[in-house]
DNA sequence: ACTAGCTGCTCC
DNA sequence: TTTCAGA
DNA sequence: TCTGAAAGAGCAGCTAGT
């Protein structure tokens, strides 16, 4: 591989006007590369498989960031930035441009994009703004400035490092010497830490988890591969079922989301919904205990926003389960919530926040 | 002409 | 992103 | 084991209705 030329564009997006007089046609055109030849460099990014921490020696831990993961491409005054994805974000995150002048040598760089929140730890809903915002306002980049958060690097001076053991790629890296910089930060990786050790760090400052590399592992490009092992811290919630929507696809017929609150001292407050963990078991069990309970306005003291209460059946709340989530969002609804179960022994006054 | 409500897109 | 179900 | 389909959240832009 070399890297004569950053990659481009996997997609491009096309408006076209034809005709003087108003016959304007609006499409969406989707520009396949020929890889081989125009997309040379490439570098899908290497995933990690969820699992538990790893025991024993030849692990690295790094701390999961809650962000955006991209590959970085630089010549020169040149920039590439590309999302997992492949899409092209160069313009969207414009501090990444510093790369530029803090790299002399043709790098392509592994790495997570983050926006900090005030206690400086990562926030992906700080980040949602940015994401889709292509050519960003000088007043949203003050507002919500970015950094990046390089991990990994795959490409150096030309050659590649795939093929070279993470503490190769790592100590090649750190060789690189990117200074201090604002935008710009090499995290830590801990060979000399129990996981555990770096667990307990990344909760008491309120990161995401952890992510256990393998010390011996090669690099491997768009691969979900076990030498790399993420481990989310998980928390659990008591909810109580105020509603449920109905399912579309393989789940119609019954049950597509559970609508959750968690009560407060004035009232069910709405938390979000959760649509995914149940078996078929669960969801026809909790049909059959939702029927009966159906009541015709919704139970919470908030508004439920009209694209969640779309086609939503309102119940009566008194059934309490539980949900295992990642973070709170800003207005107080789960992130990425998961369905557990009922938890019968449980009535919503035994329900603490 | 305005706006609420869609749909689509992007990410985790 | 996570999870489940079916091939 | 792999793949497809269900689900979450937020924003931009289009559209249909007043």
């Amino acid at each position: 591989m070399s890297l004569a030329e950053l990659p481009g564009l996997r997609r491009a997006w096309l408006r076209v006007t034809l005709g003087g007089q108003g016959a304007v046609y609006k499409g969406r055109f989707t520009l396949t590369p020929q890889r081989s030849h125009e997309f040379p460099d490439l570098i899908r990014p290497m995933l990690a498989v969820l699992g538990d921490l790893p025991q024993g020696p030849g692990w690295a831990f790094e701390f999961k960031w809650d962000g955006v993961r991209a590959t970085t491409y630089v010549r020169d005054d040149r920039l590439r930035v590309l999302t997992r994805n492949d899409l092209d974000a160069s313009r969207t995150y414009p501090e990444l441009h510093a790369l530029t002048g803090l790299l002399t040598r043709p790098a392509v760089l592994d790495g997570e994009i983050v926006a900090l929140d005030p206690e400086g730890r990562p926030n992906f809903s700080r980040l949602q703004s940015r994401i889709h915002t292509r050519r960003p306002t000088d007043d949203l980049l003050r507002r919500i400035p970015v950094s990046y958060y390089v991990f990994d690097l795959l490409h150096l001076d030309g050659r590649s490092l795939l093929g070279e053991p993470y503490t190769h790629r790592r100590e090649a890296l750190a060789d690189l010497d990117l200074p201090a910089h604002p935008s710009i930060r090499v995290p830590p990786c801990f060979t000399d830490l129990p996981g555990e050790t770096v667990q307990s760090i990344a909760a008491d400052h309120g990161l995401e988890g952890v992510v256990a590399k393998r010390l011996d592992s090669r690099y491997d490009p768009g691969r979900r591969s076990p030498s790399w092992i993420k481990v989310p811290l998980i928390r659990t919630q008591e909810v109580v079922i105020g509603g449920w929507r109905p399912g579309e696809g393989r789940r119609s017929g019954t049950i597509g989301a559970l609508l959750l609150g968690v009560p407060t001292p004035s009232g069910l407050r709405y938390a979000g919904k959760v649509g995914t963990g149940f078996t078929a078991p669960m969801l026809s069990d909790l049909q059959s205990r939702l029927h009966p309970l159906h009541r015709p306005t919704p139970p919470f003291k908030d508004e439920v926003p009209t694209d969640h209460a779309r086609n939503a059946h309102w119940v009566n709340p008194v059934l309490v389960g539980e949900v295992q989530f990642r973070t709170w969002t800003p207005d107080g609804r789960l992130r990425h919530p998961s369905w557990r179960g009922l938890r019968p022994d449980k009535s919503p006054s035994d329900i603490t926040a």
